[in-house]
RNA sequence: CGCGGAGUAGAGCAGUUGGUAGCUCGUCGGGCUCAUAACCCGGAGGUCGUAGGUUCAAGUCCUAUCUCCGCAACCA
């Protein structure tokens, strides 16, 4: 295999946002990033693997405003939890890319500066109601209670001059793009939405700047501005490397266009529409692809912190050890759709795979080697029928491995190693070293045996290396024997006679479930403390008059009857008897409750909302409801409570 | 009728261009003893969501229908 010819491979993952610690699901990404750059690089490619941090933005403001300290001290704070975890992970990134390094705030205003210059980008102003922790502004009629349907915040109308992007004009030449190059996103069907959900239907400018907080990048020449976060994050992936609209860095020449940007799939739009748009605008390459993966969900659930079940993962290395969870992350995952984690799960796949295919795969080979041959390595001499099918198995496994992470696949190459173990051991029953132990006519017999499967084992150790570096460290160091380079598995031989052995050591020790649960629920109670103090505290809403409160009408209310709304997830319909002659009102809260559990229950309702339309259903006012975190409890009143009495 | 995907053994999944329904885990039985109560073999278990249709032949193609999921919409 040509080393030279391989070329360059540059390999990114999105940059996590620095508001939180994050749990295991979101370490998904960075563990499957890290094994296709590992691998790459064992073949031979000239690879640079990117990831980092994306720090900006008012949610950071306000989080550090809480916590009582600067914007900067509370990036840097999580952006070396979020390091932590990807070095706990072992995982082999180039560079940990944040957006608050000076060289990057720097070309980033130069980006905005040349896309102004060039009338890419143009400013305007934002009319609506804002949401201020969201950075968002939203229409009347996306509002939740008349409150933020993001975060449930108050909104309060507002106009921004801002910058906008004028995606419109690149919209054809990116509908070309996609459609010449079929595999730029991945997979397909994400391409479908992108396509069919937003650019057919038409692009509309993107708003590019903030006035409303400070903690971005200044926009140089309009100090009022900061560079909202599409071009502020995206960016990263060009200036990380060197880019500069001045004359970019030799680094960057080699490296870009990028040939794998691999994110989650809910930021698939931004990273298939406006990051090449704004390429494109800049006259640069396109990325080769864009892999939207899917989320890791615990249980039956999206793991969350609400909920209590969230896992990170450095608690989970300390369980069951790294390479343990790169194992997990990797094999669990499908690859399109939802995988789900769960402790059964992990032991299961710890116990079948790797203690019991694998680890002990390795451990009674060795320990037979010791045995016969006092772990010196045998001469591969008495060649049978049955070897050249091992051989066979080896070689076909590497490409079978080659073949499905080039598509991504990475549990599909997993388990062709896996496969492999299971081969060899089959091949052990197949053979029987210990009758041929008991034979002294069989000792080349057996040594050739016992040869086979060391090389056998010596394809495993290398071909695992992306996935478990430290698995095929381990086993390379008890084998103590032949070549460990990607190139040196086109020829079955590797290993080499002569060489003696080391020890044994389980490379996996088989996990006994009750004591796995024992420890996870202390570390749950642990992290449960800290959960508490951290928690978000709502705001409460600015002071207002009484005035201001007798404005609404509040009611009580009868259900008369509740039915979920055709088509639609989160709207139920009630019919509620108002002691007015009765009226109709929707509610989006279908995902809490089920609607015949309503029917009698006396409710407060707002009897003067403006009329709106959901989803075809006129809804007449509002039903009122308690909630906290992720829960919802309709506020239920006293039977005895008329109907269309009047809360003062 | 917004766009797209999926419904296959107890669970999790494969099934390319239509030709005897597979894999992993679990379960039951057997074998072996080198090894981490591991390893190997075998059995049981599915009318491939439902109903029609095309065909000598359909999980695989067509039509209808039900259910789930993703994106969008929506969330008083």
């Amino acid at each position: 295999m040509c080393k030279d010819c391989k070329g360059k491979y540059y390999i990114t993952t999105a940059i996590a946002y620095t508001s939180r610690k994050p749990h295991i699901g979101n370490s998904y990404e960075i563990v499957l990033t890290d094994a296709i750059a590992r691998y790459k690089r064992m073949q031979g490619y000239d690879v640079f693997f990117q990831t980092g941090t994306d720090e900006h933005g008012q949610k950071i403001e306000m989080y550090a405003q809480s916590e009582g300290c600067t914007p900067k001290e509370y990036v840097d704070k999580v952006a070396g939890e979020i390091r932590d975890i990807c070095d706990v992970l072992n995982t082999s990134y180039d560079k940990f890319i944040r957006t608050t390094d000076d060289d990057h705030e720097k070309i980033v205003q130069k980006i905005f500066k040349k896309l102004y210059d060039q009338g890419d980008i143009y400013k305007g102003s934002y009319e609506g109601l804002y949401c201020t922790p969201c950075e968002s502004f939203w229409t009347e009629s996306q509002l939740v209670d008349g409150k933020c349907p993001d975060c449930g915040r108050e909104v309060k109308p507002a106009k921004e001059e801002a910058y906008f992007f004028k995606l419109s004009k690149y919209q054809k030449q990116l509908e070309e793009y996609i459609e010449n190059n079929p595999d730029f996103i991945y997979p397909e069907s994400r391409k479908k939405e992108m396509l069919n959900n937003f650019i057919k239907p038409g692009l509309q400018d993107l708003c590019v700047s903030r006035t409303s907080f400070k903690w971005g990048v200044p926009v140089d020449f309009d100090p009022d501005h900061v560079v909202y976060v599409w071009i502020d994050a995206l960016s990263n992936y060009i200036t990380g490397i060197g880019y500069d609209p001045d004359g970019s860095s030799e680094q960057y020449k080699k490296f870009w266009p990028a040939d794998a940007h691999i994110i989650g799939k809910d930021i698939v739009r931004f990273h298939t529409i406006y990051w090449p748009i704004m390429l494109m605008a800049l006259g640069e390459p396109l990325p080769k692809q864009v892999y939207g993966h899917p989320w890791l969900l615990f249980g039956e659930d999206k793991m969350s912190k609400s909920r209590g079940n969230v896992i990170y993962a450095d608690e989970l290395v300390k369980l069951i050890g790294v390479d343990a969870v790169r194992y997990y992350l990797l094999s669990e995952m499908p690859f399109a759709n939802d995988g789900s984690i769960t402790y059964d799960t992990i032991i299961e796949r710890f116990n079948s795979d790797l203690a019991n295919t694998l680890g002990n795969l390795v451990n009674r080979t060795i320990a037979m080697n010791k045995k016969y041959f006092d772990g010196v390595v045998k001469e591969r001499s008495a060649k049978e029928e049955l070897d050249s099918e091992i051989e066979k198995f080896c070689i076909d496994t590497v490409k079978r491995v080659d073949e499905q992470i080039n598509i991504f696949h990475i549990s599909d190459a997993l388990e062709a190693v896996i496969n492999l173990a299971k081969r060899l051991n089959k091949y052990i029953d197949e053979t029987m070293p210990w009758a041929l132990a008991k034979d002294d006519s069989k000792r080349e017999r057996l040594g050739t045996v016992l040869y086979t499967l060391l090389e056998g084992i010596r394809y495993i150790a290398v071909l695992i290396e992306p996935f478990m570096p430290e698995t095929a460290k381990a086993i390379f160091e008890q084998t103590n024997c032949g070549e460990t380079s990607y190139a040196s598995l086109e020829n079955f031989g590797g290993v080499k006679a002569g060489t003696k052995l080391n020890e044994a050591v389980p490379l996996f020790v088989r996990i006994d479930p009750k004591k796995l649960y024992e420890q996870i629920e202390a570390m749950q109670k642990e992290s449960a403390k800290e959960e508490k103090t951290i928690e978000e505290i709502e705001d409460v809403a600015p002071e207002i008059g009484i005035e201001d409160f007798g404005k609404s009408d509040i009611r009580v209310g009868e259900v008369k009857a509740c039915e979920k709304v055709k088509k639609s997830k989160k709207l139920l319909k009630f019919d509620i008897d108002d002691g007015m002659g009765g009226r109709v009102i929707v509610s989006g809260i279908a995902q809490y409750y089920k609607p015949e559990d309503l029917v009698g229950k006396k409710v407060l309702f707002v009897a003067n909302l403006k009329p709106v339309k959901l989803c075809g259903v006129e809804s007449q006012g509002m039903i009122l409801s308690a909630e906290k975190g992720d829960s919802l409890t309709l506020i239920t009143v006293d039977n005895a409570i008329e109907n269309g009495s009047k809360i003062v």
